[in-house]
DNA sequence: CGAATACTTGATTACCTTCAATACGCGTGG
DNA sequence: CCACGCGTATTGAAGGTAATCAAGTATTCG
């Protein structure tokens, strides 16, 4: 089975294992995979995409932009995740998808997700859930961008993908690549850079976390949660980990 | 068929009409339908429904509490929408769901739900569709909120709540019910309440709306557009109305 | 090694918050 | 009927967080 298959199994299984003969038609279910390099905008808003992505190794994050040239990023992605399974329903896109590091990435043709899913509930209602838990972290991220100050908004943002990254087994000692600019972290945080470069300072003074070369490390993690108010409960990740899934 | 029924066909008919034997199947399925009046917790978070609601008339929004005591709200529904269609995938619910107004809703059981949406893929789709629009709502939101000053923000929000009523048929002359206090308003767009204030005596003076006791009125409709950098696209509206759809 | 990109720092400005006080509307009960 | 309480709206003043402007330093990379 090829890898883009059992990262889809995978993700499809988030809350229970998918019977054997839908993991089967996964298993050959066509996947194209591509290289993408860092910087690269994989699916632009307005785009009308007939086949939907999802991400395999590297970063992504969808964003959008606004009239006056301003950009909000309002997502990261992690491997495993399908960032623009709407096109599937939603014909025309409204936000972007952009590698923040080297990526591999593998494209499924909406007809043949569609067939698949009328012809598989099981995959089909395994879909909908991974996007009504990416649902639930947008949810957040409006909470994290409209109530909190800047140093708990980006503690927040910090242990979110550190938790999620961890979850796949891409962490190491609280530690875990993060290829993101400060510019990136003032679009996603909706903050100008100059604050984001300070309250990051903050941050590192207090001593909960490192941050440089695209790395990101959490010094004392009990820190940086109680900074950033973060309870990963809307996260909805399973623990029971009945079929442990660590990304190769 | 009870009005529930037609209102439910209607939300999942929004991209394709579903077909006579999926919309009979709807027809009769069972929704306890209940009269809540304004200010109820619905939902409460930390729930773990086993029934999810959709609402019938009325206005509601889903909010999340912070330590501190802080509240965001997340997102305003209209009739037809299914606001924790998520608890049928997720097992605690991560937000609140309030009454803004007297509603009626109905209660349909998960049970019940997931039988007819492995029964029926139609169905399991146009579920699954209603949810990726209401998640297109939510990154505009955190859009929003991140990027744009008090007054575009506000008139920003003003500008999709009419638009979705509008839609619905629930406006008249570019005028409809808005039971939000200011304090509402301030959680919505993470603004203070004095702000709130300030904001709405600005766009009033500029004349691009009227809002009082509950009622917004939009005077200036392409200003009050222009004041919140509005492009309905994210709503993901249809606007061929193959099946004009008014609710009673 | 030079240009481009990313980061850092200082000074000034402004948007928005907080604190405080007043006014208004409405339902309840004395 | 009026007093009272409570939620809501409004206004003024002061303070702070974060934006903007500006300049300089590191790093990366071709």
């Amino acid at each position: 089975m090829s890898s883009a298959a059992s990262i889809l199994i995978a993700a499809l299984s988030a809350k229970t294992k998918l019977p054997d003969e839908d993991q089967d038609a996964l298993a050959s279910f066509p996947i194209e995979e591509l290289e993408i390099r860092r910087g690269q905008d994989i699916i632009r808003e307005g785009d009308r995409p007939t086949r939907s992505m999802i991400l395999l190794s590297g970063l992504t994050c969808s964003y959008k932009t606004l009239p006056n040239g301003n950009r909000q990023i309002t997502a990261f992605q992690v491997p495993g995740d399908v960032p623009d399974i709407q096109s599937l329903h939603l014909d025309v896109q409204d936000n972007s998808i952009l590698s923040m590091s080297d990526c591999r990435v593998g494209f499924m043709r909406h007809r043949d997700i569609h067939e698949l899913c009328f012809s598989r509930p099981p995959i089909a209602m395994g879909f909908w859930r991974a996007t009504l838990v990416d649902t639930a972290i947008y949810r957040e991220w409006t909470t994290n961008v409209g109530q909190r100050p800047a140093v708990a908004r980006m503690a927040h943002l910090f242990c979110e993908v550190l938790t999620r990254l961890m979850h796949l087994g891409l962490t190491k000692d609280y530690s875990c690549a993060l290829p993101v600019t400060q510019v990136d972290l003032a679009d996603a945080l909706g903050l100008s850079v100059v604050h984001v470069n300070r309250t990051l300072m903050e941050l590192r003074k207090s001593g909960s976390l490192r941050f440089e070369r695209g790395e990101l490390t959490a010094l004392n993690w009990p820190l940086l949660a109680r900074q950033g108010q973060f309870d990963p409960s809307y996260l909805h990740l399973q623990m029971d980990d009945h079929a442990p899934y660590k990304l190769v």
